[in-house]
RNA sequence: GCCGAUGUAGCUUAAUGGUAAAGCAAUGGUUUCGUAAAUCAUCGACGGCAGUUCGAUUCUGCCCAUCGGCUCCA
């Protein structure tokens, strides 16, 4: 009996306790789905009357109590016309069984615990009593309800909106703290009380979804832009500058109009109507549109730091991950179809290398046609293959994301893993056929034949705004030295050493260095825990013995105190890293 | 947009149907200090608009923003 149970199925019958629990509480509720998840279980439910995170202590200490009892759960068969009978009061239920039912007459099999009946496969535990010996003993104490939130029945938002309960569930008591801790951890990380706090960014009523940039953080800013533009140049792309206003009629001509108005700005100029971009290609089309290209000009590659906008539903931002007002590291490369192959592999080393900075773990999906998708299922599968071919080729693991393409083309998707084990979408390599199409976009080949060429849609961090914020959360503010925006602070012990430490701090911006004076009227210690907070990676303290040997004193971020060094010494230290 | 919650000073929090309290920050003094908060004083706030009320920061409604999710997404 101390055997130990499989996680996920404690999970999966625990959300079926909860379920139960909430049919004793809330008689008249409408059961939805409640599956085992990463970490825990949630169940869906159709209440007769809206409930509050308040009632979540009430329904554990229910489920608690249920699991005293002593209950079984017992697997049955039913025939689809006695389901019927038995949910008749359960709409989720039937709609679902009818789906079940629709191609096999098999019976169905349902699970009763206790009073509570629900559609089912299994497996589940054998009863409660496993709770309460050996190892699974623990487990009573190792869940919890944590959350209480809306989702749209069948995930899809046309169908109504149930209330979602969700609880974490573990092996151990320990486990279950660690988990805590853990969520507390990545709290105290969280980027959009980071930025603020560190004088990087802000946020403002008057404009949700649009960062207000301070001076610090538009230093963190322009350092991923030069990060990018370093690479840019070294792999032959020329750099343009874009309008961010654009005639309607242009974005009804790329289809941008039909499948994406929803998520656009729009404005008036006489009568005109006018989008703010929420993508930059069809800006770029016209700049290659300008003049008849040659198989030479191919591949052509433009890069644009294009700022879009996107008019997001209201419960959709957050922070920085996601802005109404993106600036992206764009570009859009025109190459002939027989070339696609080697610019992709050109693009994944790119993307090696933007990413080679950041000690993060990269990943890559294929996306596949979307239902919403323009254009020919064939050419769709031509693209695919291209794509397919190219990460085979480079010898690239995938992973493959049916129907999750762009409407215009198949994608490669970027994604890292950051220090705490979170996954983030970032860079997108996508292969356009239709555009070219609906642009009549044209070269001419070695032959002086019109050719069509295909557009291949690239971004690699993503979006700055997202990148940043990923980068704070995942170095906890602890930028690395390079793109710290601060990196020294010179810390003066006395008034009388306030005129070396200015020298020093010259000396140092003058080998560009981002370096300040902190000369304040506070005490040493008020200022070493002041950089603390502020993440400055170096500390320095300047005293008479500093002043006599010309050193510094050097606190290094992380380390603490790690002794006198030489002024050139120190120099040279921070100009290698 | 949908479900639920939140909104008090720059930040973190308190209290109240009848003058809104504190710590940090900021500002002005004193102190000139050796590795995570010296000291005294001063300044400073009820998200917005309506309604109920003699009186609303408190109760009600609407709006806005934010948070946790859903959907969507770079």
């Amino acid at each position: 009996m101390a055997k130990q149970i499989k996680i996920d199925t404690v999970r999966h019958s625990l959300a079926h306790i909860l379920a139960y629990a909430m049919q004793e509480l809330y008689p008249g509720t409408k059961f939805g789905i409640g599956p085992a998840i990463e970490n825990g279980f949630y169940y869906d439910f159709d209440l007769p009357s809206s409930i509050s995170s308040e009632n979540l202590p009430k329904i554990e200490k229910k489920m608690r109590e249920i699991i005293k009892r002593n209950i079984s759960f017992k697997k049955s068969k039913l025939s689809k016309s006695d389901f019927d009978r038995l949910f008749k009061n359960q709409s989720y239920k039937l709609e679902l069984i009818k789906e079940l039912t629709e191609n096999s007459s098999l019976p169905v099999s349902i699970y009763k615990v206790g009073d509570f009946i629900d559609l089912c496969k299994g497996p589940h535990i054998k009863s409660t009593l496993q709770f309460h010996s050996g190892k699974a003993k623990e487990i009573i104490d190792a869940f919890k309800l944590t959350k209480i939130a809306g989702a749209y029945w069948k995930g899809d938002e046309k169908n109504p909106m149930l209330t979602r309960i969700y609880g974490i569930a573990f092996q151990t008591k320990r486990e279950l703290q660690d988990y805590l801790h853990q969520q507390k951890e990545a709290e105290k990380r969280d980027h959009r009380k980071m930025g603020p706090k560190l004088d990087l960014f802000s946020f403002h009523e008057e404009a949700p979804g649009m960062p207000f940039w301070h001076h610090k953080g538009l230093l963190i800013f322009n350092m991923l832009v030069e990060h990018w533009r370093k690479i840019q140049s070294k792999y032959n792309y020329q750099e343009v500058k874009l309008p961010n206003i654009l005639d309607v009629k242009l974005w009804k001509q790329s289809g941008h109009y039909e499948h994406y108005k929803d998520n656009m700005f729009f404005t008036i100029r006489e009568k005109k109507k006018l989008a703010l971009r929420p993508m930059d290609c069809p800006g770029t089309i016209l700049l290659y549109k300008e003049s008849p290209r040659s198989y030479k000009d191919l591949p052509m590659r433009i890069g644009e730091l294009g700022i879009v906008f996107r008019n997001e539903k209201s419960g959709e931002l957050h922070g920085l991950f996601r802005v109404q007002e993106i600036t992206q590291d764009d570009a859009h490369i025109f190459v002939a179809k027989e070339n696609i192959e080697s610019e992709v592999t050109t693009l994944l080393k790119i993307v090696d290398e933007i990413y080679k900075p950041f000690s993060m773990k990269r990943k890559v999906y294929l996306s596949t046609r979307p239902d919403d998708a323009i254009g020919d299922k064939k050419t769709w599968e031509k693209a695919e293959k291209a794509l397919k071919y190219a990460l085979k080729k480079n010898n690239i693991k995938y992973g493959l994301k049916e129907k999750d393409g762009a409407f215009y083309g198949p994608k490669i998707d970027i994604h890292i893993d950051d220090s705490i084990g979170r996954t983030w979408q970032m860079g997108t390599i996508q292969l356009d056929f239709f555009m070219p199409e609906r642009f009549n976009l044209e070269y001419v080949d070695n032959k002086g034949k019109k050719k069509r060429p295909v557009i291949i849609h690239r971004a690699l961090m993503g979006s700055l705004e997202r990148f940043i914020g990923i980068l704070l959360e995942h170095y906890a503010g602890a930028l690395p030295l390079w793109l710290s925006p601060v990196q020294v602070w010179v810390i003066p012990v006395g008034k009388r050493h306030e005129k070396y430490a200015k020298q020093i701090t010259e000396k140092l911006i003058e080998n560009r260095s981002r370096c300040a004076l902190k000369d304040e009227n506070e005490t040493v210690s008020k200022k070493i825990r002041e950089g603390e907070i502020q993440k400055i990676p170096y500390l320095l303290v300047i005293g008479d013995k500093e002043e006599k040997s010309n050193a510094v004193r050097i606190r290094e971020r992380g380390k603490g105190d790690i002794g006198m060094m030489k002024l050139n010494k120190f120099l040279e230290k921070i100009q290698k890293k």
